[in-house]
Formats: C-alpha cells, sequence, structure tokens
DNA sequence: CTTGACCCCGTACCCTACTACAGGGTCTAT
DNA sequence: ATAGACCCTGTAGTAGGGTACGGGGTCAAG
C-alpha cells in the first residue's frame, strides 16, 4: 500500500501543510504513523478520511460537528443512523436559520439601495442617512421602528 | 440638556458598558466628555449616534463599514450620495453572496437528511456517511463529485 | 465609616480555522 | 560539503466583536 508524506498529502488534496498539523492536533487526522526520521505518512485510509473531512467542511459542517460524524464513521455500529441525520437536520436549521438573518439584511439594505438617488450631491439629505438615523423610516421597515 | 453616565446609556439601548467603552476605543463612539471624576458622560448627540450605530449593526453592517458612515454622517456634505450608496450597495453584494453560499450548504444538508432513513439502525451504511465518503453521491450532488 | 453601586484603566481572553515564524533536523542532488 | 527542498516542534498571531478580570477611585445612603 502506498504511502504519502504530509507534502504530498496537502498537495494531493489542495491543503496546506499547516492544515494537516491542525487537524492533527485537532483530533481530525492522525497520521498513520511516523517514519523512522519522525515525518508523518499517511495511506490510503488517512486519504479517504481526509476526503471526508473536506467534503463535510464544503457542506457547512464546522470542524466541531466533523469531529462527531467520524467519531460515528469510525465506528458505525455503535451509532444509530438517526444520530447522523439529527446532527445534520441541526446543521440544517441552523444555515436556514442563518439565511433568514441574512435575507433580512438584504431587504434592508435593498430598500435602502432603492430609496437613495446615489447621486453626485452632498450626503446631506442621504435618505440612507436618514434611515440609519431613524429620522426618516424606509417604508416596509415601519416594524422595526421604536414607538 | 440632559446627560447620561456610561452605564446609563448602556441600559438605555440595552448594550453593555464594555461595548461602550470598546466603540470608544475602536472610534466609534467618544464621549461627549469627561466629570471632573473622570467619569464618561454623553449627551442627546451622542445616543443619537450610537442609536445610529446599532441600527446599522442591525442591517448587517460591520464596525469597519459604520465607521465609514459615520464619517458621512458627521461631515455630509463633503460626501455624495453616491458614496454612501456605494457602501450599501456593496455589503448588499458580500449579503447575497453569504446568502448563495449558505443556500448551496443547504441543498447539500437537505438531500442527505431526505436520503437518510433516520432510524435507530446502526450507521454502518448510513447514507449521510457514505454520501461524505462519496462512495454513494446522492442525486443532485453530482457536479461535485471527482471524476 | 463602611457597604455597595458605580466608574476608571489596562490587559488578557473568548471563538473559529487557520497561518506564520523561529529554530532546528533530514534527505537528495551536485 | 553544501544548497535547497522537505520535514519536525512549539509558540504566537490573524480577524471580528466583543467579554472578563484585576486593582483601583468615587459617591450616596445608612
Amino acid at each position: 500500500m502506498n504511502t504519502y508524506r504530509i507534502g504530498e498529502l496537502a498537495s494531493a488534496l489542495s491543503c496546506s501543510v499547516e492544515t494537516l498539523r491542525y487537524y492533527e492536533r485537532e483530533g481530525l487526522l492522525t497520521a498513520t504513523g511516523r517514519s523512522s526520521n519522525g515525518y508523518r505518512f499517511y495511506n490510503e485510509d488517512a486519504v479517504r478520511q481526509l476526503k471526508f473531512i473536506l467534503r463535510a467542511k464544503a457542506m457547512g459542517f464546522s470542524l466541531e460537528d466533523i469531529r462527531e460524524l467520524l467519531a460515528i464513521r469510525v465506528d458505525p455500529k455503535a451509532a444509530s443512523c438517526g444520530a447522523v441525520r439529527d446532527i445534520t437536520e441541526h446543521k440544517l436549521q441552523w444555515v436556514e436559520h442563518k439565511i433568514a438573518e441574512l435575507q433580512r439584511f438584504r431587504d434592508a439594505l435593498q430598500r435602502m439601495v432603492n430609496a437613495c438617488c446615489g447621486g453626485d450631491v452632498p450626503a446631506e439629505h442621504c435618505s440612507i442617512l436618514l434611515a440609519l438615523d431613524d429620522q426618516h423610516p424606509i417604508p416596509g421597515n415601519e416594524e422595526h421602528s421604536r414607538d
């Protein structure tokens, strides 16, 4: 079975050597072993595990989430399929919450952009500044004003 | 004109005293002055400025953005309305970019949740773990698989 | 005159996911 | 034997937006 040194693994999967050492410190990816000179080496199982980590990251999982998923992956008989789905659903809810928050930001910003003349005129009466001062709430924004 | 001590301002606008001192260090909100005992005090202008800051934060602006907006707010004749709209549009684009990213996360997570039996069975054949291992790509996810 | 609620300053710490650097060892080619 | 590429460890720094703490001063009530 062929093995990889840390730099080879890093360039193969497009991450940095420092990241791999960091993942080791964090307990996400331990090297398969050490050569007599102390160099880390990785086998195909480690490559697959790193792919798992990177793919999970690309899905939006945090390293903490990934730590849990890896624990299940290593010993899948000890965990239920439901546990895996719980982690995923929990993340999904968090992502949906974040999306909703950003959509509120987007709508507020969009209303401000729409209301602003945006011209090369002095900003003295700029509707965006007025809206942030709440002197002149922008229509559609009333529910956020104090009474 | 009535003035407020830092704790009064903090409780009036529901932020912490530490936050106000932090904003002062960051140049966002300087106290109106200091009493003879060294205590900060704030007048109504400062209250309005803090409201501006908090409202801008609620819109998703970063403290760095707010710093720029405040500079314009202080001297609106020196800046154009277009400059204000540029900041806002820039933020809007950033927010839209973030939303799109999170929506990709959400879709990937949703596909995984849908595909998972989620039962109290061992996770050995869990479709989520398989998908993250890319042994068993979930339909709709092919564009992310390596070839 | 002491207690408790305020306030001051400066510094350190939180989180996440890295990245950088210092100071050293190892291996390969020339 | 020496350059250059690679590897090791340990520690510190980054961004953003604060929070916490230690050690002290101030002020009003009892």
